[in-house]
DNA sequence: GAATAAATTGTTTTT
DNA sequence: CAATTTATTC
């Protein structure tokens, strides 16, 4: 094996084979290639692949492992597991859950399905969501598993309270339920795995066998379950790598457990530690901020990362006016870089909370700016498709209860909530699946609901008799066809409708190309290989658009231009972090947005933002503070300096001016401790803190503004824009440079757009 | 049972 | 504000 390319930290990771190793690795440190040289290394000395198992958490992550592991050593490599905790453990548990009294051909069921089984089993235990929320009970649950806790284990460490004793019964009744229902959530397969093996010696013994060298990525993210199921395979072999960064822990509100990475050698006296600390990514300005910047950190490895590159450009520190300067100033700061040759793609803006990216997104819409936001609902989330996967799933598992009420009346039938109940209580008292309860009829349904309910078990049971006499490829399409799902939003011709149906359409799509990949394979098949497909293969960037996400998303992503706004106190970090003390996960955060910074870093605050309706101010973030002055060029307002025009004039105008302030002064803003002072209560104007002076008083007057390209705008004008072309208004809000059109152009659909910045013109009216 | 009005509530989300 | 859930009519 050729290590040559490696530094020597890098290759000292990718020689030590044998033991525990614990690699911390910096970011950008060359962390994946570090880890697929080891892996390929393992190999070249005769590790037979199959030995291996390498558990990431996300399946990008897998894919891009294995991948570049098969350059390395070729297409032995997939013999090696190399896959994220999740398929790993369903792997394992779809060939031995029989033992834990589970069948085969268990069904996963995501948050949206638990939620409705909460939802059910609160019901029936008389919960009262006023006490009690889903979200609550399943967030609790779901804690509790990943603590590894069962239901009585979890009351035992609780403060056995009256609310907890409630919980624990919903707890008790949801695994049962589970159970009932062949059906395992998230969490449950790991913890399910982890039982499988303490339960099941043999069944531990032959994975101890087979896994010989264990590889774990993001070591920091690990939760209590996946850390004792690491432990229990590796306990023998003792060749178990760990690699993180113990600064980029940003999921503890998910279960991850810092701990795991902070006490390895504790765990393992043997250990070889390994410092990744030269990074390669960005310039020594930016990591002189991030080093700077995270060692405010008390919970720590201590470590600093370093470059042999230049300073580069000084990291701009931009006050904003309000959210809608932010975005005017991002955008136009983004042209610039295009201007400059930078591609699309090399940019990115990043956010605390995705409600902010709705500001970002209307202006760099205004300006025909390509750009594209991650995050959000996920394809597989959606409610269209998850319709028909639960179809599927109903098909091919009948006692599915959760999928079959979710569809019992999608589309619209007439199985009304009182028919569903009547349903499930029979079912409940005859001791059998939803299912058998729609042939087998309660007494005392009405006409109209039984003869409802007739058809649809009609329906599923002529789909049931086609789906083994059809090929799976056409089958999907045929179901939606039968059942009606797209036809339901065919009745109005909106933007949301059109793109349901889409997504059905894309649905078939992915579901034939599934059959193409996997000549003969069932429905079954597929419905249990779906379960942890998350994303139609990554959002793709290929066309060059800006990227817009969270700061959580960006984890793991380099550009070489990073914008981070809402840079406020309050927001980032956020107060709700700040109240249950955990500032310290919202500094690793900070980090890790600076981090994934290669040329140019800018950080954006605002005097003011609108909150549910209302003008709020906060301060700078504390994070801007501890940046180190020498490496930061500030723009726009001073922060602890005299107040001034902001230095981005020209653009922002345009927006500063449609404030709404007279007419949002009715909603008091709330005020919590730790709550930014509005603007609106108390000492209103330009008030003081401490060691801030904002000022500047926004313009009331709307005249102001430039006149709006056309000012007489109405809904059914025909106008046409210089890359969009001829289209028709249909709608207008708002008036004066606040106006917005929608606009359904001929070849683009609709667009939601500012006429005074965008240059639209009227077209003579069609007969 | 379904359409409509009123009320509620705002982080982050790998699987 | 706007998205979503719940209560109230028809």
């Amino acid at each position: 094996m050729n290590l040559n390319d490696l530094n020597p930290e890098q290759r000292k990771a990718a020689e030590t084979l044998e033991g525990p190793v614990l690699i911390l690795a910096g970011a950008g440190s060359g962390k994946t290639r570090a880890l697929t040289y080891r892996v390929a290394n393992l190999i070249d000395h005769g590790v037979k692949p199959w030995h291996i198992l390498a558990l990431t958490f996300t399946n990008k992550a897998a894919r891009e492992m294995k991948q570049r592991i098969t350059q390395l050593v070729g297409p032995q490599a997939e013999e090696a597991w190399i896959s994220t905790f999740h398929s790993s453990c369903c792997r394992i548990l779809r060939r031995d859950i029989e033992k834990l009294g589970y069948s085969r051909s268990f069904t996963i069921y995501d948050t949206d399905d638990q939620d409705r089984l909460l939802k059910n089993i609160m019901k029936e235990l008389g919960v009262s969501e006023k006490t009690l929320t889903t979200r609550e009970a399943r967030a609790i649950i779901s804690d509790a598993k990943n603590k590894a806790l069962g239901p009585d284990e979890w009351f035992h460490q609780s403060s056995r309270r009256q609310a907890d004793q409630r919980l624990h019964d919903v707890y008790v009744a949801y695994e049962e339920r589970l159970r009932e229902l062949n059906a395992l959530d998230f969490d449950d397969l790991l913890l399910r795995t982890l039982e499988l093996l303490l339960q099941h010696p043999p069944v531990l013994q032959s994975y101890r066998e087979r896994f010989q060298y264990v590889l774990v990525d993001e070591y920091q993210d690990t939760n209590y379950t996946q850390y004792q199921l690491v432990r229990l395979l590796t306990d023998q072999s003792r060749n178990l790598c760990v690699v993180g960064d113990d600064d980029q822990s940003i999921y503890s509100w998910r279960g991850a457990d810092i701990r795991n990475i902070l006490d390895f050698e504790k765990d393992y006296p043997e250990t070889a530690v390994i410092r990744l600390e030269q990074n390669y990514r960005s310039t020594a300005n930016i990591l002189d901020a991030a080093n700077q910047v995270i060692a405010n950190n008390m919970e720590r490895k201590d470590k600093r990362l370093w470059t042999e590159t230049d300073p580069g450009e000084p990291i701009t520190v931009y006050g904003a006016r309000n959210e809608r300067d932010e975005a005017a100033w991002v955008t136009w700061q983004a042209r610039s870089l295009l201007d400059a040759g930078e591609k699309p793609g090399e940019i990115a803006v990043l956010y605390r909370s995705n409600a902010q990216s709705r500001v970002l997104e209307e202006a760099l819409r205004e300006r025909n700016m390509p750009y594209i936001i991650y995050g959000g609902l996920r394809f597989y989330d959606r409610k269209e498709v998850k319709d028909v996967l639960a179809y599927l799933r109903v098909l091919a598992n009948p006692a599915d209860d959760i999928s079959l009420m979710r569809i019992i009346n999608v589309p619209k039938r007439a199985i009304g909530e009182s028919t569903v109940q009547a349903l499930a209580d029979h079912a409940r008292a005859g001791g059998m699946p939803l299912f058998s309860a729609l042939t087998d009829q309660p007494a005392g349904l009405g006409k109209r609901a039984a003869s409802a309910v007739s058809q649809f078990v009609m329906l599923l049971l002529k789909l049931m008799a086609e789906k083994d006499s059809m090929p799976l490829k056409s089958f999907v399409t045929h179901l939606i066809e039968e059942t009606g799902l797209k036809e339901q939003y065919r009745d109005k011709d909106t933007e949301e409708n059109q793109s349901r149906i889409d997504n059905m359409s894309e649905l078939e799509g992915a579901v034939s190309e599934y059959a193409e990949e996997h000549p003969g394979a069932t429905l079954e098949e597929y419905v249990e290989n779906i379960a942890l497909v998350t994303d139609l293969d990554s959002q793709d960037n290929s066309q060059g658009a800006i990227s817009l996400m969270t700061l959580h998303s960006a984890k793991g992503l380099e550009f070489n231009n990073v914008f981070i706004t809402g840079m406020d106190e309050g927001i980032f970090p956020s107060n709700r972090s700040v109240e249950e003390n955990r500032e310290e996960e919202e500094r690793r955060l900070c980090y890790v947005g600076i981090t994934r910074a290669r040329k140019r870093l800018f950080l954006i605050h605002a005097a003011e933002r609108f909150l549910y309706n209302s003008p709020q101010s906060y301060g700078p973030s504390c994070f801007l503070q501890e940046l180190p002055e020498r490496v930061i060029r500030r723009m726009g307002e001073r922060i602890g300096g005299p107040a001034r025009k902001s230095s981005f004039s020209r653009s922002a105008d345009s927006y500063g001016d449609s404030f709404g302030y007279g007419s949002s002064v009715r909603t008091a803003p709330r005020q919590k401790t730790g709550q930014p002072v509005s603007r609106l209560s108390g000492a209103a104007g330009l008030e003081t803190i401490p060691g801030v002076t904002r000022g500047f008083v926004p313009s009331k007057a709307a005249g102001i503004s430039p006149a709006p390209a056309l000012p007489q705008l109405k809904a059914g004008d025909r106008v046409s824009h210089p890359t969009f072309g001829p289209g028709v208004v249909k709608r207008i809000t708002g008036e004066g440079a606040g106006m917005k059109a929608v606009i359904l152009f001929d070849r683009w659909g609709e667009k939601l757009m500012k006429p005074s910045v965008t240059p639209l013109t009227r077209l003579e009216e069609d007969i």
